[in-house]
DNA sequence: AATTCAAGCAACCGCGCACAT
DNA sequence: GATGTGCGCGGTTGCTTGAAT
């Protein structure tokens, strides 16, 4: 526990990068993936290979055959940080639309401040921009409109529990938890509808989730209290979808870019062939929302951990025991979802999905292998079309340096993705480098 | 034109958790 | 069990930019 030990280290850069450490950072990632940060800052001015499995014997040929390893002045974390936040070729750029507002609204209502999850339902987004953005603007806004953004509740509301008991909350952070406390202490759904009332997207649909909210109350509070009790994280992410998509049909939630490797489902979209598979064996209204949010949490949890083939990789509700036989699927992977009494699990083939043991990059590029391909199109798509507004913004006024930097990320990020699925298809050490380092 | 101020954003910091030794 | 390390998350800081004065 602790501080990261590189943190004390001297000589370590700080503040902006520079496009040259951008590029290095890109290209090191993008030909090895990232696996062990610390080392990344150590490996990425140098074309070494990187593999957990040669890591250590690397270190001590490395001590023995280099002896000027310059690499980036920057520790892993930093690292980390300027890829996940900036470089990632999948990240989507440009304003929020409102429609992203909304959902992030919906969403803090009932996760806090828990922006990681949040933005884990926002392809494209980081937490970090979903942070700011709450800050610098949602806040400011929902207070216009005479909402607390900490409770999601009427500011007059809010004043008068604060005059009722002044010492439960006197400070932001104790009302940070006020909309989970809320929703555990009430045990039903009536105080987050109550809230939730202020937004119009929300308000509109209201009539039609009971459902879904109830379940997903319960879910909630069957996860936090299991959270509580086994310290662990909550699982909450996997009904956030569920949730959010049956707030706002029309909002379209979280496929608002359908094209996206999250594989998130528009009910409205045409282009997906994912609704039909569903459609010819959900019935609920309620459903259609499902599947794709089930698919991306299943690919999640079954890229992120060791699961044998075939094994369970999930559980649903009995709402959705009509989901049996179902079967999953998109570019030929699928999920066949099986129930067991009160209970639906789902099976991935695991021939299909295969990631790399070291890989992790289901938390930041979701479900690759799913969508390989239109991941690389998708972020290329992205890509142009913020190239070209920001194009569009230069020739309003100068064309300054700081556009072409912008404009150069945007053509490196281009390559990145490019380069991403590679990242993908399976990783072995490049032997030959590894061997070169010998002679 | 110079200064001030606020907004937006990128990056850092501290902490907690998981895992390895 | 204690300690060290790596990673991720949320809070915060501080820089940049543009609008207002």
């Amino acid at each position: 526990m602790g501080r990261h030990s590189c943190c004390y280290k001297q000589k370590l850069r700080k503040g902006l990068w520079s496009p040259e450490e951008d590029e290095k950072l890109i290209k090191h990632i993008t030909k090895y993936g990232h696996g062990c940060w610390s080392s990344v800052p150590k490996l990425a001015g140098n074309n070494l290979i990187f593999h957990r499995f040669f890591y250590k014997m690397l270190m001590f040929l490395i001590t023995l055959l280099c002896d000027n390893l310059e690499g980036l002045q920057r520790c892993g974390k930093s690292c980390r940080l300027r890829w996940i936040n900036y470089l990632r070729p999948d990240l989507k750029r440009g304003a929020f639309s409102l429609e992203e507002e909304n959902l992030i609204i919906e969403l803090h209502a009932v996760l806090g401040n828990r922006w990681s999850q949040i933005a884990a339902q926002l392809p494209g987004r980081t937490d970090n921009e979903i942070k700011n953005l709450w800050n610098s603007s949602i806040k400011k806004k929902l207070r216009q409109r005479g909402i607390d953004p900490n409770t999601h509740k009427p500011i007059s509301e809010v004043e008068n529990e604060e005059k009722a008991s002044p010492s439960s909350k006197n400070n932001e952070k104790a009302s940070e938890g006020i909309s989970e406390l809320t929703l555990v202490d009430s045990g039903n759904s009536r105080k987050i509808n109550s809230s939730l009332d202020h937004y119009p997207l929300i308000q509109n649909n209201s009539s039609n989730l009971a459902p879904t909210h109830e379940f997903f109350m319960n879910k909630f509070v069957a996860s936090h209290e299991s959270s509580t009790t086994d310290n662990k994280p909550s699982d909450l992410s996997e009904y956030v979808s569920f949730q959010q998509l049956n707030y706002s049909p029309n909002n379209i939630g979280l496929s608002m870019n359908p094209n996206t490797s999250n594989l998130l489902f528009n009910p409205n979209s045409k282009s997906s062939g994912i609704e039909s598979e569903f459609n010819s064996c959900v019935t609920n209204t309620v459903l259609p929302s499902l599947p794709s949010s089930f698919l991306s949490f299943s690919t999640r949890l079954k890229s992120s951990t060791s699961l044998p083939p075939d094994s369970p990789i999930g559980l649903l509700s009995t709402k959705f025991q009509n989901w049996d036989g179902c079967s999953l699927g998109n570019n030929g992977s699928t999920i066949n979802v099986t129930s067991s009494n009160s209970s639906i699990f789902a099976h991935v083939p695991s021939s299909e999905h295969e990631i790399p043991e070291d890989m992790k990059w289901s938390e930041y590029l979701h479900t690759p292998l799913i969508l390989g391909n239109n991941l690389q199109n998708q972020s290329a798509q992205d890509l142009f079309g913020e190239t070209k507004s920001r194009t569009q913004v230069s020739t309003e006024g100068s064309l300054t340096s700081t556009s072409n930097w912008h404009q150069n990320q945007q053509l490196q990020n281009l390559q990145a993705a490019d380069m991403s699925a590679s990242i993908f298809r399976g990783f072995l050490p490049p032997v030959d480098n590894f061997l070169s380092l010998l002679h």
